[in-house]
DNA sequence: CCATGTGAAGTGATTCACAGCC
DNA sequence: GGCTGTGAATCACTTCACATGG
């Protein structure tokens, strides 16, 4: 079904997340039918940009009518692949490791953290939201026939590249980094990189006085 | 000193932020000084393309040697508007919110979290981080003559709207969106929005099988 | 001599405009 | 009649290539 192999655009894949939410808002409100016109209102974009990354991933409108927002809610989710469980491991259980295992929604969205790992003494053997910390150690084995695809590296920017080095090793194709840090990985491993803080720098950028 | 006003592109402004992360691992190194050419590896991009980014702030480069690491950081933390401190409220004291409230890393980087609101009268009174959750109801008041210029929304997105209009009314001219749910706000107000799935989502699709 | 800063060339995404279809 | 899907035209960003200057 999905993904004519014409190489999409990264920032198709980053508006299709926006168009998701617009929608599932919309659903929330019971709209049933929308057309490319309100909805990129509502995601302050372009009709025919919308139009446009959808046909990427096939036709799933209706000439002279719109798109059904449930059905498209449910292409885009499988355009994007969350359309099933992913499940995933989070090594560094500080106040941010912390929060993601306790943040349920993940779990809802079909992320499921099926594993916490630490390298640190004092946290090993803590408990958070039902989940035991594992010494990183065991990354492998603790792993192992789980299917795991996904790797959460919550540790300081220093441990970042030697807990990449254990996720590849265990067999992870994708790593979300929320280290301050860049880590090399091989070229069949997905790296995606969270920066806590870009957009605040955004807003900051936005609100200084650049007139010097 | 900074912005020759000839439109900087948004892209610019993310490759910023990845350059002061990658330039701030350096210096913990000890690298004093770097051409476009490694920092472009670091950084996994374009050498020419660092140049260019930069250019548009100003000129911070040696001919013939590079750049200085310290004053590099020191010219993008200006450029991006970061060498200042920014009060900014919080609205939404749930799980996410106490987490950000928590995370005294913003406080190092200028970011500084002044004030903590919410409309849930069970949370109201609750502290966190010295921090005492405040009726948004007298959100205007409590920030009055403070400095407030950035106003982040932890709420769930039924109450996004209305937070924004509260901190709008309030004089508020940046906003970070957690909430997943636009929100409508005067032409003079700049909205971030923040969506904690979307890196989730571009791993998904990455490592999805699309071969269908 | 080496790396920056920059116009020019190239590439890729966005928007337009309309044919196709319900 | 109205809206999708899509080639063509436009616009914007990226990369090249080199003049400039320490």
């Amino acid at each position: 079904m999905s993904a004519k192999h014409e190489h999409i655009p990264k920032i198709t894949i980053a508006r299709l997340s926006i168009y998701l939410q617009v929608l599932e808002q919309m659903q929330r409100e019971g709209v049933e039918v929308v057309s490319s016109g309100p909805l990129a209102k509502a995601c302050r974009a372009n009709a025919s940009q919308i139009r446009k990354d959808l046909t990427y991933f096939g036709e799933f409108g209706v000439r002279g009518v719109g798109y059904n927002v449930c059905e498209l809610i449910r292409a885009v989710s499988r355009s994007l692949g969350i359309d099933r469980e992913w499940n995933c491991v989070l090594i560094g259980a500080g106040n941010l490791g912390k929060a993601l295992i306790g943040h349920r929604e993940f779990e809802r969205r079909g992320f499921r953290i099926i594993g916490a790992f630490d390298c640190d003494p004092f946290k090993i053997g803590e408990e958070f939201a039902g989940l035991e910390v594992v010494c990183t150690r065991h990354l492998k084995e603790r792993i192992q026939d789980k299917n795991v695809r996904i790797g959460v590296i919550t540790t300081p920017p220093e441990h970042a590249q030697r807990v990449a080095d254990y996720l590849v090793g265990a067999g992870i194709k994708g790593i979300l980094n929320y280290a301050p840090m860049r880590i090399v990985v091989p070229a069949d491993v997905t790296v995606e990189y969270v920066d806590i803080f870009h957009h605040l720098y955004s807003l900051a950028f936005a609100l200084a006085p650049h007139k010097s």
